[in-house]
DNA sequence: AATATGATATCAGGGCTCTGATAATGCGCA
DNA sequence: TGCGCATTATCAGAGCCCTGATATCATATT
């Protein structure tokens, strides 16, 4: 603390804030850091973590519509819309009315969004050996096993 | 999709979503389902995740300032100043001026804040176990320490 | 055919998180 | 003494994420 030199607060990587503390703070952290990198090396092509996801998820699955992205991204269609409006006024998607289903808006990667997520693929999947680093592929496994049981809710 | 039956998305758990997806975005998932849990649990108290972690720490370190909590959570000095204002609202926690240094303002829980953060960490640390179904020790080691490790900023 | 149900989209509002900018305080050094 | 630097707090603005409520459209039921 710099206010009360008495109760000296551990560096990260100490005490409870270390490997020994809750796992579920431990969780939190992590992810937290990731995305601030993410968004670090995203800042300049003027796309947010939660933007390159929706962009990735477009380019597998095209003409979606926001509900599909949202139940892909785990998130609420609420929070897809305004991702999505914010990736139409930057012009990275358009939208055009589905052929039969009147009220659903089928969404699509512009040219200019196809080309700022190729760019943006290149650099983000380059964390990702990063966040391999020191592992054998054996704890790999587990870390993945484990993440992936989370998300999908076990 | 429901609007596109040609282009089925996988469960979660499948395809790309699943173990074999990127390590970053099965981390912002897991993280992100987790987060959705706890605030499920606190809603009744009134709490948010953020919430919780900012009285956990005050406890650990009384008389902090926002800027210190700030630094123990990797928050900007902004987001914290945001969190405690909300909690100050809820009368969970107080300030006052520190007594040498003017500018500081020494944030401390109040005996309602105290409550609610005892009823809080029943309920949050009871996940803990959760978190930790179907591991091993030495499985828990490797991801305690990679989600440390990567927290700390490696 | 009329109604009920479910899916989609959207409005409103609140909390979390960031960047950028501003102001006040305390400390070190010329 | 006085100036500059670091720290603290705060204002402003933007994006993400949620809950709750509403309106539109499609389909299934009666």
């Amino acid at each position: 603390m710099r206010n009360s030199p008495d109760a000296v607060p551990p560096a990260p990587g100490e005490g409870r804030r270390g490997a020994d503390g809750h796992l579920g703070y431990l969780l939190r952290q992590a992810a937290h850091v990731h995305r601030l990198r993410v968004e670090a090396l995203l800042s300049d092509l003027g796309l947010t973590s939660a933007q390159f996801s929706a962009l990735v998820m477009l380019e597998a699955y095209p003409a979606a519509s926001g509900a599909d992205l949202a139940r892909l991204a785990l998130l609420t269609p609420q929070t897809m819309s305004t991702i999505i409006a914010n990736l139409l006024k930057a012009g990275l998607v358009a939208r055009r009315p589905h052929a039969v289903h009147g009220r659903i808006q089928q969404i699509a990667l512009t040219p200019e969004g196809e080309a700022r997520l190729s760019a943006a693929k290149a650099r983000v999947y380059g964390l990702e050996s990063g966040l391999l680093a020191g592992l054998s592929t054996d704890e790999e496994t587990i870390i993945r096993r484990w993440l992936a049981g989370l998300a999908a809710g076990a």
